[in-house]
DNA sequence: GTGTAATAGTTACTTATGTAACTAACAAGG
DNA sequence: CCTTGTTAGTTACATAAGTAACTATTACAC
């Protein structure tokens, strides 16, 4: 048993999870990219906008566990697009409120009808009872990770 | 509908399965990293050649779905540490036979070791069929998913 | 107040990696 | 042979992103 050639890579938890998301990924990759031309972080932090009204760059570290440089680096490129406003917050001036614009929420409920029908489709794969054990599953399994130190590559 | 604030990023497939994948990967990942020095690539590599016996890296690539120049560069840093022999093929001699050396047998085994166990402790989280059926949802979802070009980031 | 520590966010630096261009070797037709 | 096309693998270039250092501001002693 210690020197067989028995493992099998493919059931591999982290391989096979990495694999997963790579793939579910693609075809809503192609839409934000290449009509929006974002990144992975750029429609996490127009998502968290437009789902839960104004926050700081912080609050939308803290529910998305996204680094902060990140979120500046998307916050950047998405106030360039002039799809979110900034404004320092007066009461401390450390902070700055996030807001989407008119066209950033447009670009938002875009985005989030095509990831609704794209979900629609992967469910379309399996039974109610089976998608959602799915997710329940992989909620899971995320939540006993506490917070990373924010993580290299990945498996 | 159209306009309520009623998305659920973490039901959305794409996210989810993105967390998970990093969350699931986190412990790992430290063991590779800290006691061999690896990155992804080249555990992945390591793994191919350790399960499979000797492969060239096209052959890697094409089982794994891990583009050319990921393997190419995995291979250098493998080769450097001493855990893959090189040898050009005879009768094609564009393309490298690659096999783990006695270190690299040595390091892979060690790692399987730790990935064997790390799944166990994954799957202690769910009864036997929850786990099964998970591995089996994953599968269904990378299946269908022609070989993309090669990705970029991911959602 | 004054000084020390903590926090919000940005930037510099380094590394990782996809794309495309490249080299070298083979294949097949003429 | 010789040309044209394909394949194995590498390298150059650009971009993405994590770490750590930095700036600016606030908080809390004392």
């Amino acid at each position: 048993m210690s020197d067989s050639n028995n493992f099998d890579l493919q059931a591999f938890l982290p391989y096979l999870l990495n694999q997963a998301a790579e793939a579910s990924s693609l075809s809503f990759q192609r839409v934000y990219q290449e009509r929006y031309g974002m990144l992975r972080g750029e429609w996490r932090v127009l998502f968290h906008l437009g789902i839960f009204g104004q926050m700081t760059a912080r609050d939308i570290g803290v529910r998305g566990k996204i680094h902060k440089t990140k979120i500046s680096r998307a916050v950047q490129k998405l106030a360039e697009k002039r799809f979110i406003k900034r404004q320092r917050n007066a009461d401390d001036r450390r902070q700055e409120t996030l807001q989407l614009t008119i066209s950033g929420r447009a670009a938002y409920l875009e985005l989030r009808k095509t990831a609704e029908h794209y979900q629609t489709d992967l469910s379309a794969e399996f039974s109610a009872e089976e998608f959602a054990l799915l997710q329940t599953m992989l909620k899971r399994l995320i939540k006993p990770c506490a917070q990373s130190p924010q993580q290299r590559p990945l498996t």
